[in-house]
DNA sequence: CCGAATTAGTTTAAGGTTAAAGGAAATCGC
DNA sequence: GCGATTTCCTTTAACCTTAAACTAATTCGG
C-alpha cells in the first residue's frame, strides 16, 4: 500500500505551516511504516504457502491456541487476533477439516465452544512456528542487534500515541498485544 | 495479528542459544511493527468508512492516480499499489461506477488502459487526502518529532534489510516505494 | 419467576486478496 | 511475414475480512 502525498513547503513559522509540516513527518513515517509491515507480511504469507501450504490467518489462530493448552472461546480468540467475530467460526471450520484443531461445546454454556490444538496439530504448529521465526530473523539479519532493540522501543512509543489518539472513540475493543509484545 | 511464542533461555554463549535469542528480539520487533501497522491502519479505514463511506484501496487507488494526472496503466497501478494484478480490475470498475476515475483504452496498444481521476474524482480525493494527513498527524502526535525522524531512518534499515533478504527468491515484482517514503 | 438486557456465536452481503489460467494484442527473431 | 514469445489485462476459484443482522443461551432486576 501506499498514498497520500502533499505538495507543502516546510520551515515556516506560522501554527498553519508548522501543522503542515508535521504532516509530512508523519505520514512518511505511517507510509514507511506500512512499507515495512507489508513486505515482511508478504514474505511471510508466500512461505507459508510454498513450505507448508498454509495461510497467514491459519498460523496466527494455531498460534494463539498454543499459548492456551486448555482451549479458548471463539470470542477471545477474534480479539487476539485482532479480527471481527465473523471472521472465525470460518476459519475455525477449516483447521477443524485439516484436523488441527477441535471445537468442544461447553457443558456449563451450551453458547460457547472451546477450541485447541490436537496433538498433530501441536506437532505441525511447532514446525511452522520454528520456520517462522526462522524467517523473521533472517528479514531483519540486516539490522544490528542495537538497532533493533531501539526500534522495538519507539515502536512502543508509537503503540502508546495511537492508542491514546483513538481511545473512547467508540473503540469497544481495546486490543491486547500479542504475548511477545509487551 | 499476533502469533509465535518460543519459550527459550537467553544469555547462553553457544552459538545455537545465541541465535535463539536473536530469534526473540527479532521476532519481537516483528510482531510490535505489526501491531503498530494494524493500529494505524484499523483506524484509518475505520474513518475512511465512516467519513467519507470509501476503503482504504479505493482511497489507495486514487492517491496513485492523483500523482500521475496523465493518467497510469493498470499494470503499473497494481504494481505501485502492490496488489497482485487480478485486484485491480475490480477496483477499478467500481470506481468508475461511482464516477470517481475514467478508464481510456489506449489508441496504439489496444491491450493496454488508462486510468486517470475525473474532475470530480479529483475533487472528493483532496478532501480526504487532507483528512488522511490529520488523522495521521493525530495519531502519531504523542512522538517528538526528533523520535519520528529517528524511527523513519531506522526502518529505511529495515527495509533494506528485508529487501536484500528477498531479492532472487522468486521475488519477480520488486515493488517501488510510495513516493513519500524515499 | 419472567421479561429485558447481555453475551456467545453464526450468518449474510459486500468487498478485498491471491495464484493460476486464459485471451488478446504487440513484438521479437529469423 | 509469421510463428514464438512477451506483455497487458481479465477471469476464476478459493479464501479472508468486515459490519450488520440474527439466533440462542444466560443473567439480571424486580
Amino acid at each position: 500500500m501506499s498514498f497520500t502525498r502533499l505538495r507543502d513547503h516546510v520551515d515556516a513559522e506560522s501554527k498553519v505551516d508548522e501543522d503542515l509540516s508535521n504532516h509530512r513527518v508523519e505520514l512518511r513515517l505511517w507510509l514507511r511504516l506500512l512499507t515495512c509491515a507489508n513486505l515482511i507480511e508478504a514474505e511471510i504469507r508466500k512461505r507459508l504457502r510454498e513450505k507448508f501450504g498454509t495461510t497467514l490467518p491459519r498460523f496466527d489462530l494455531m498460534a494463539q491456541l498454543e499459548r492456551a493448552p486448555d482451549g479458548i472461546l471463539l470470542g477471545e480468540l477474534s480479539r487476539r487476533m485482532m479480527v471481527s467475530n465473523g471472521n472465525v467460526p470460518g476459519l475455525v471450520e477449516r483447521l477443524v477439516q485439516e484436523g488441527l484443531i477441535e471445537r468442544q461445546v461447553s457443558e456449563r454454556d451450551r453458547r460457547a465452544a472451546l477450541v485447541r490444538l490436537t496433538d498433530h496439530g501441536a506437532t505441525v504448529f511447532a514446525e511452522m512456528a520454528k520456520a517462522h521465526s526462522d524467517w523473521v530473523a533472517e528479514l531483519l539479519a540486516g539490522l544490528p542487534a542495537n538497532d533493533q532493540k531501539a526500534l522495538w522501543s519507539r515502536l512502543g512509543e508509537v503503540k502508546l500515541s495511537v492508542r491514546a489518539a483513538t481511545e473512547g472513540d467508540g473503540d469497544a475493543m481495546t486490543q491486547p498485544d500479542p504475548e511477545e509484545d509487551r
